[in-house]
DNA sequence: CTAACTAAACCTA
DNA sequence: TAGGTTTAGTTAG
């Protein structure tokens, strides 16, 4: 599992990755030892498998520098590409399959959580759509911002709605 | 296994 | 619009 701290218009961002794609990507933090305190304690609550540090396969690993540039982007006002493989091990299988058809939500546009629930099959689980976007540790890249209440206000936000909107905000959207 | 959570949606008035 | 009800999956005990 490798470590970064990368540099973005709106501040510091951590990140960590194994062979297989991105695990971690935190929102941007104000100073360097903001960014590595909050990957810490991401990495401290990352569910899960304790041999995942045993492969590191050193060959496929993600494209920082794009990354990076995506970001820069992003943060500048721009319709950025932040496609970037996922690590999904971490994640239960619904969890996955929501998070996974958000990562499809283009730059610009916002889905509700019911229509989430209906696209992976369980109509009325809306609720628990909301649970599992909730557990997205890869923010931006899996747009999770994206997603809405049906009735057109932001719900909620791990990081805070302030940031929610901000991000929308970025995207033109004012909600 | 149950019970208590949700970042929702629906129904009624 | 407000308030109560229904709902599916995760997590803690």
């Amino acid at each position: 599992m490798e470590k970064a701290i990368i540099e973005t218009p709106a501040g510091f961002a951590g990140l960590c990755w194994s062979g297989s794609g991105l695990v971690l990507l935190n929102l941007p933090a104000p100073t360097v030892s903001d960014a590595e305190i909050e990957l810490e304690s991401a990495l401290e609550r990352l569910p899960g498998r304790p041999n995942e540090a045993a492969r590191p396969p050193a060959g496929g690993s993600i494209d920082v520098k794009r990354l990076e540039k995506g970001l820069n982007d992003y943060f500048s006002g721009k319709r950025a590409d932040l496609s970037v493989p996922v690590d999904w091990s971490h994640y239960t299988e619904f969890q996955k399959k929501v998070l996974q058809r958000v990562y499809s939500v283009p730059w610009g546009r916002v889905v509700s959580y019911g229509q989430i629930a209906r696209e992976v099959g369980t109509p009325r689980g809306a609720r628990a759509v909301g649970g599992a976007v909730g557990s997205n540790r890869v923010l931006l890249v899996v747009p999770c911002h994206r997603v809405i209440a049906h009735d057109g206000t932001l719900g909620g936000f791990g990081g805070g709605l302030d940031w929610k909107r901000k991000l929308l905000k970025i995207e033109g959207l004012d909600i």
